[in-house]
DNA sequence: CGACATACATGAATGAACCTCATGAAGAAC
DNA sequence: GTTCTTCATGAGGTTCATTCATGTATGTCG
């Protein structure tokens, strides 16, 4: 039993006009057609789904099942349809986001909130867990959007930069530490570092500081949340490194205390990864537009 | 954009075997079958529905969305298809049944409960309301059953007899007409006759005594429930005409006195009207088998 | 790094499925 | 009874999905 949707928009029609000459005029069809196919369309179902003794034909009980089975499913692709033009035209989308910063976790529920009421019909979504080939889910479509810092983009991905951010560390004013004027890597070795539980490439301090200098800190302990890993500085468990713009709070804090990596300062910027061909769309650009100028604004404002 | 079933299947064959290739394998169709059907549907679709870059190709987002339409409607196409299956096999259908006669509830209900459980598919249902004309709804397949006690078939519907039933005058044993071993039509001129809300032409009293004898009672009033009717009358605000069935519980009651119509009892017989291409199945001779046996029983009983 | 295997795309040809046209039959309306 | 409406039917043409044969790109293994 091969029933098509054209079976369906046939039963439908059927019905609404009231007869088959009716929704022939409606589906843009010779009643001929229509009379052959609901023909084929018995055979196939092996019943009729249509009386015929009395004149404009009716629906049989098996007829109403399948006009059942219509007004449910119409509608749904219908909605689909509609859905693909409002995508064609640019008015919807998918804008899912793999972050490999932990600490972006700050500025980018703030953006997002401002994109969700500016593009109410955007289907968006945060993907963490895949931090890991985040660059990949790209390429496969599984994300939309990757927060990263790194710098060689992949052939068909864009790297859009956001802004510069200086990875700072930050110890409690108790550490000895605190004298100093600028943080090098030396000063690690007796240092208990606390950073997000994500693999050493993904964090400024190893791949700008550590890793180069190759100095391994007195001991490394992880926290999923920044201000679980701010408490425990603060209570001098351990030092770390983060994101200037998280200190925000921090700096005001007496119980904290901010030094840049030195001597001369580390600077980094952050990228939006996109695909190529998502460049042109409206609702991309707009979320980048706000990724870019948000952050900073968060920045001053702290 | 004409999306077809067909299309949907491929979406989601697709997707579950993962890979353009074993897909074809599964809907028996070749690879490049296949791959032209995609091509047709992302030129419909206008935009790409899966993404190549990869080697096994995957849905990208626009894929997604359809897919999740596939996963809604195709299941509701299979569903419909099997119960085409169990209707061809006999195995379910449709019982909406129509009663001309207000009493026969009291019967009809015990019986459809056996029913239901002998044939936990097929869809029940009584449809009150369209007393009127309830054959012509037959023809219609607007109803498939309709109790009455019709005796002029018209061409294309059975009418199969059930059982044999005297109507019954009641009255309250406080009645002049208690005294009577029958009633006769002129006894109804000075009586309140309470009946059901129909017309004429479908109460026994009227069809069978009092328009042959063209005599009025004193006055008519209705009620819709037997119980309500047997409650007035029990009170004396006025006499009735039932089934003899209907009469089960007020024989025993000394409150009630039954008599026959006279001088000879009348005697009507109660029918099962069924279309003539029903009769040949095994669920409608299940009903009419219960629909003999089970009035009688109910009201031997009783 | 080159050879081989795998996976998808393409083009022409075939054939089935669907549509139209013309016409017939059977109710329903007058 | 005549006429109008409504649906059915058959032949013929066109469209469109499928197949076969082959090309191309990607992934994999020695």
């Amino acid at each position: 039993m091969y029933v098509e949707l054209r079976h369906l928009r046939t039963i439908r029609a059927i019905q609404q006009a009231g007869g088959l000459a009716r929704a022939a005029e409606v589906l843009n069809m010779t009643q001929s057609a229509l009379s052959h196919q609901v023909k084929g369309l018995e055979d196939q179902a092996g019943m009729e789904l249509f009386v015929r003794r009395s004149k404009p034909m009716r629906l049989s009980a098996a007829g109403h099942r399948m006009l059942r089975a219509a007004e449910r499913i119409l509608p749904e692709i219908d909605a689909m349809e509609e859905e693909f033009r409002a995508l064609r035209a640019g008015r919807t989308g998918r804008l899912h986001i793999a972050i490999e910063c932990h600490a972006c976790f700050d500025w980018l529920f703030p953006v997002l909130e401002m994109f969700r009421h500016a593009w109410p019909e955007i289907d968006v979504d945060i993907r963490a867990g895949l931090a890991f080939e985040a660059l990949a889910a790209l390429n496969r479509e599984d994300v939309d959007l990757v927060i990263s810092s790194d710098r060689e983009p992949p052939p068909g991905i864009l790297f859009n930069p956001l802004f510069d951010y200086h990875p700072t560390f930050v110890a409690s004013s108790q550490n000895p530490l605190a004298e100093q004027p600028f943080i090098t890597a030396e000063d690690f070795r007796d240092q208990v570092l606390i950073t997000y539980p994500v693999s050493r490439d993904k964090l400024d301090i190893f791949t700008e500081i550590l890793t180069p200098a190759k100095v391994e800190p007195r001991a490394q302990r992880t926290a999923e949340l920044t201000a679980v890993i701010l408490m425990l500085v603060g209570s001098n468990r351990g030092v770390a490194v983060l994101p200037d713009w998280v200190m925000r709070e921090v700096r005001s804090n007496a119980d904290y205390v901010t030094r840049p990596l030195g001597p001369e300062p580390v600077l980094k910027r952050m990228y939006a990864a996109t695909r190529v061909e998502d460049a042109g769309k409206a609702y991309m650009a707009h979320f980048l537009r706000l990724a870019r100028s948000e952050p900073v604004k968060l920045q001053r404002g702290g």
